[in-house]
DNA sequence: TTGCCTCGAGATCA
DNA sequence: CTCGAGGCAA
């Protein structure tokens, strides 16, 4: 038995190495599996045997905290959204314009249909052929590194079946988990006392995301889907089409109920019957992706900085709900904002339990005549955020109707957690709490203050907050800098680490800049952008706080009301005093931060720069568009003073005129490709 | 908004 | 063991 343990540890580590250091297993990943199983079978038998240095012990081929993150090879976009037939139509009309059809001619536009799976967006990246990397989505720039997970995932193929790979493959696809496995895998988790995962998404999601402890079982059941081929996509193929058949070639699982539609009525009709046959598919699916099938037509019309123009995510209507509003609480927010919340007999919904769902403000519960006590329907909006749809009013009970039970509470009149006057503004839907100093505020200030874009306070979170704030320990932002680990003992969960490393924290806090300050205060109308605006036009605090409200109002991109509010939180004595206050407490501005742009991306040559189009030019419009926006640049339609350079191609229109009575710069493309180039 | 994962550290119990 | 914080994904 102790040699056959023995001989496992070594074959297992032996694979390990081949696997990832050498990145040529010998092994497929289930024989691997079987092998590594029966080591952890045998050790837990006879635990007497287990030694710290087996391979079923090991965590150490893995980063020590998290992922490591990598910058995708371009931006993995989001999708616009179509929820019925009609913006459906709208899409196609979008469509027909930006390829300058004539009217009526739009039908000859092929669509490619793919299920809109529900899954986890992925991008693996093949080196000649070989799998070497698999990222999240992460932000669309930037994603997780998850591919020691990945590799264990059946669908994914180690190697492309390609008789020539190209040198760089970025296959995009989703990761999803199928019902039948998702079954089985929750069975096998009740089995060993672990708790079911609550729905696909989030297990598929999850798994790949474990560090430790790799579960074979987990990461086994995973299917991939490749849908896209954003890199290493050979010239001779033109349409979406091919590329998903060249994806099935390679080894990819490609949804077997893709079609290519011709036309926007094809399309819709792909759309119901997809919708019928929902049930009976294997994965779940939220909707149908369609995408303009040539791509000579995707490169005319461009991408957004969001999402392609040529692409669409056409909904399923979302799945509804009934159940009994409980409750109606009010919070009050940042700004003093009284919002009311329902509080929800929980429910399921598109795969999670809905308990909370906002109600925004007073005029949408009498609009909707919502009342404690009443059956409503739900739904959960654009994919996340629960709503309340309308009430059954004839399921309305006589005690509501009447009014006995509290009935369609209004926002109070006094605020809930300070009991002062509330407002309500002529003309706008907020109720707010007229308490500057209101505890519930100065706690979601705090919250705001201590966020990760404003100084980012490690380790002060809402508990923590919610006690500084009770305790009394904290009545203003500033305070916060005053705390000492004395003031902090007697906490809950607050010992001797915990206050240092608050301490600490603080400590690295009081070095900031001046955007990431004027965004902590919580200002009004003052986000991280408008932040940098300000910081960028004034530089120090001192010039801000000297700053005349003319001065703010004149930056570009501040307009009236954003200057009414910072010039008025500058001249209040009392915020004037809070922030000489964080600087006796050490609060320092260093020089502003890089721009993220910093590292990886290339100098924008064009930065800044404002482009006009017009006449034929040598590539499709959208194509040039794309590469001066991927240098920086803007391209807008209408040749103005501020527009920096007219690009004139052949036989070009009334712009380049306009350019010429302007004195605007004309460039040709050979100007422009030179200009891109940094010259 | 919910569900998932990880980490550090406090709380609890043997 | 449990909790709070933090991060990620839809």
């Amino acid at each position: 038995m102790r040699l056959r343990i023995a001989e496992l540890r070594d074959e297992v580590l032996r694979h390990d190495a081949l696997y990832y250091q050498e990145d040529a297993p010998e092994l497929s990943d289930a024989d691997y599996d079987v092998l590594r199983r029966e080591l952890v079978a045998l050790e837990t038998e006879h635990p007497g045997l287990l030694t710290s240095d087996s391979p079923t012990q090991r965590v150490g081929a893995l980063p020590a905290e998290g992922f490591d993150t990598a910058p995708h090879r371009s931006p993995m976009l989001s999708l616009d959204n179509a929820m019925n037939a009609d913006e459906m139509r709208a899409f196609e009309v979008r469509v027909s314009k930006l390829l300058e059809h004539p009217d009526g001619e739009s039908s000859s536009i092929d669509f490619v249909a793919e299920p809109k799976l529900d899954g986890s967006g992925i991008e693996l990246i093949y080196a000649k052929g070989v799998f070497v990397q698999g990222l999240t989505r992460g932000d669309g720039q930037t994603g997780e590194d998850v591919t020691v997970n990945l590799r264990h995932v059946p669908s994914i193929p180690e190697r492309l079946a390609a008789e020539d790979p190209p040198e760089i493959a970025s296959v995009r696809g989703e990761i999803v988990l199928p019902l039948a496995a998702f079954e089985s895998l929750n069975a096998s988790r009740v089995g060993r006392e672990l708790k079911p995962f609550e729905n696909p998404r989030n297990a598929a999601a999850g798994s790949l995301r474990q560090i430790h402890d790799i579960d074979f079982e987990r990461l086994g059941s995973l299917e991939f889907r490749g849908y896209s081929l954003a890199e290493g996509c050979p010239a001779e193929l033109d349409r979406q089409s091919q590329i998903l058949d060249l994806l099935g070639r390679w080894g990819f699982i490609i949804s077997p109920e893709i079609e290519t539609c011709h036309g926007v009525e094809e399309a819709i009709r792909f759309h119901e019957q997809l919708l019928s046959a929902r049930g009976d598919l294997p994965v779940e699916i939220d909707g149908t992706v369609f995408k303009v099938d040539r791509i000579d037509q995707q490169e005319t019309m461009g991408t957004l900085a969001r999402a392609p123009r040529w692409a669409i995510a056409f909904k399923f209507p979302p799945e509804q709900a009934e159940t009994v509003l409980e409750d109606i609480e009010v919070q009050v927010g940042r700004t003093g904002a009284l919002t009311p919340v329902a509080r929800l007999r929980p429910v399921r919904v598109g795969g999670v339990t809905v308990s909370n769902a906002s109600l925004h403000n007073q005029d949408e519960i009498e609009r909707k005549d919502i009342r404690i006590g009443d059956w409503i329907m739900i739904q959960r909006a654009g994919d996340v955020i629960p709503q309340v749809v309308r009430v059954r009013l004839d399921r309305r009970h006589e005690s509501v109707a009447e009014g006995r039970r509290l009935v369609r509470r209004a926002l109070p009149s006094q605020c809930p957690v300070c009991d002062s006057p509330t407002v309500r503004l002529e003309g706008e839907a907020v109720t707010r709490c007229a308490n500057l100093d209101c505890p519930a505020q100065l706690k979601n200030n705090l919250r705001h203050l201590a966020g990760r874009s404003a100084l980012d306070v490690d380790g002060l979170g809402e508990k923590l907050v919610d006690q500084l704030v009770e305790a009394g320990l904290v009545t203003r932002l500033s305070d916060v800098f005053a705390l000492d680990e004395d003031s902090l003992s007697g906490l809950e969960r607050m010992g001797a680490k915990s206050a240092a490393n608050l301490i600490a924290a603080l400590e690295r806090a009081r070095e900031t800049t001046l955007p990431r300050l004027l965004f902590a205060l919580g200002i009004r109308h003052v986000g991280q952008t408008v932040a940098e605006l300000l910081a960028d036009r004034f530089g120090t605090l001192a010039e801000m706080l000297a700053a005349r409200p003319e001065e703010v109002a004149a930056i570009e991109g501040i307009g009236p009301t954003i200057a009414e509010s910072v010039s008025r939180f500058m001249a209040d004595p009392s915020n004037r005093e809070e922030l000489a206050r964080f600087g006796e407490l050490g609060l320092v501005l260093a020089a502003p931060e890089e721009k993220p742009s910093g590292e990886d991306v290339p100098p924008q040559s064009l930065d800044g720069l404002i482009f006009v189009l017009t006449g034929t030019l040598s590539r499709p419009r959208g194509e040039v568009k794309n590469s001066i926006e991927a240098a920086g640049g803007k391209v807008t339609g209408t040749v103005s003073r501020k527009t920096h350079y007219v690009v004139a191609g052949e036989d070009p229109g009334s712009k380049a005129r306009k350019a010429a009575d302007l004195g605007v710069e004309i460039l040709d493309e050979t100007g422009l490709n030179a200009l891109i180039a940094g010259e």
